[in-house]
DNA sequence: CTTGTATATTAGCGACGCTAACTTAAGTTA
DNA sequence: TAACTTAAGTTAGCGTCGCTAATATACAAG
């Protein structure tokens, strides 16, 4: 008993004190668990025992569970926003390619993490109001919205590109969240999603109607 | 205590057996219960006790918990269906406004009914293999995809009508969905919905561009 | 080496989902 | 009406979970 502990502890000590990082390792461990069972199914009592820690262990780093899923929150806004910015720096400067580049990506980053891209946009009202993820969340945002505008505010048609963001966001959201949650599939339709955002964002960037 | 169960008993009973009608009832409870709480906080249990009775009593009628899910998923799709028939008969056949009218529709349900808005589109696994969800699902959805299809259908425009649909739906589902969760609250946008969908509508179903 | 503090443990409370075994009431038949 | 069947409810209890209190332990500093 006292051996396994020992094994176990070595095993997981990287740094400082027992564990070594439990608070960084607990974020990752419940980011797993709750793109496999959902977040409203996981339980971080698994999340100790894969650890190999006490199920009490997590209050000496999180105050409770919806601080921890707003840590999950804010880490997930913080790799959605490196991985748009990524793409939208593979375009030249003023291309609508950046736009595209931006909204596939958001999409993407849905497909490849459903259940924390839920956590991120949805309303539990303790990882809404925290103040650590708004504040990450508005720079993810200010990455597509301020594309946006420098495009249309560039362009000769003077229509306020605060309504185009959101036009686009709008939809790029819609997808993604009826992709994920495979409504496309129960309504019986295949669609292809990126021909779909291109189709759409072409009809909303160009003349309107 | 016998007196206080008696009379108990007495107030709920309507026909039939001890409760009257404790299936409906309870798909009634919960589902109030899940607009108060949202679906991962919500509990059978109080749910057992607003209506005096035991919290073993539901598994008489329900298999689980995600069986009473399903059951409430269920009569959203009716309602909504039938608030949509409702307001796309008020405007002439053939018309745009019977397609504006069920996409606001759709959208003042989600205000309406968020967290039911999220259990009928989210994604447990449970609920959306229900086979009588789906029935009502794809009701639900044939009436904006085939009001779409007839109007793009009888248009000199040989677009497929299914793309348009697709977008038409991809897009209302994202307002409804950024909207419930306070999404454009968040990111600092004030935005009238109905304008918004107003926009992108005219812009979809005009000339492609 | 002692002291202080951050980190972890064990033990336990209350709520929940669900089951098993039992009781009661309603409807059926003789 | 009395006996039987079955649907609908009860009580008791198991295992899990979120979280807390009290306690132990490892590291850091004086």
């Amino acid at each position: 008993m006292v051996d396994m502990m020992a094994a176990l502890g070595r095993m997981k000590r990287k740094a400082g004190y027992h564990h070594g990082d439990l608070e960084e390792a607990l974020v990752q461990t419940v980011q797993a668990l709750i793109e496999r069972d959902g977040v409203g199914d996981f339980s971080i009592a698994e999340a100790c025992k894969s650890l190999g820690v006490s199920t009490a262990a997590p209050y000496k780093h999180f105050a409770d569970k919806q601080d921890i899923l707003s840590h999950v929150a804010k880490s997930g806004f913080e790799d959605m926003t490196r991985q748009m910015e990524a793409a939208r720096d593979q375009h030249p400067l003023g291309s609508t390619g950046r736009i595209g580049a931006i909204g596939k990506t958001y999409v993407d980053f849905a497909l490849a993490n459903p259940e924390t891209f839920k956590l991120m946009f949805g309303s539990t009202p303790d990882v809404k109001g925290n103040d650590a993820v708004k504040s990450v969340g508005h720079a993810c945002f200010d990455v597509l919205i301020s594309e946006v505008a420098s495009f249309i505010g560039s362009t000769n048609e003077a229509a306020d590109s605060l309504q185009v963001s959101v036009m686009l966001w709008t939809f790029v959201h819609g997808a993604a969240s009826l992709a994920i949650d495979k409504d496309y599939e129960v309504a019986r339709m295949d669609v292809d999603l990126h021909a779909l955002i291109e189709a759409a964002g072409s009809r909303m960037l160009g003349h309107r109607g």
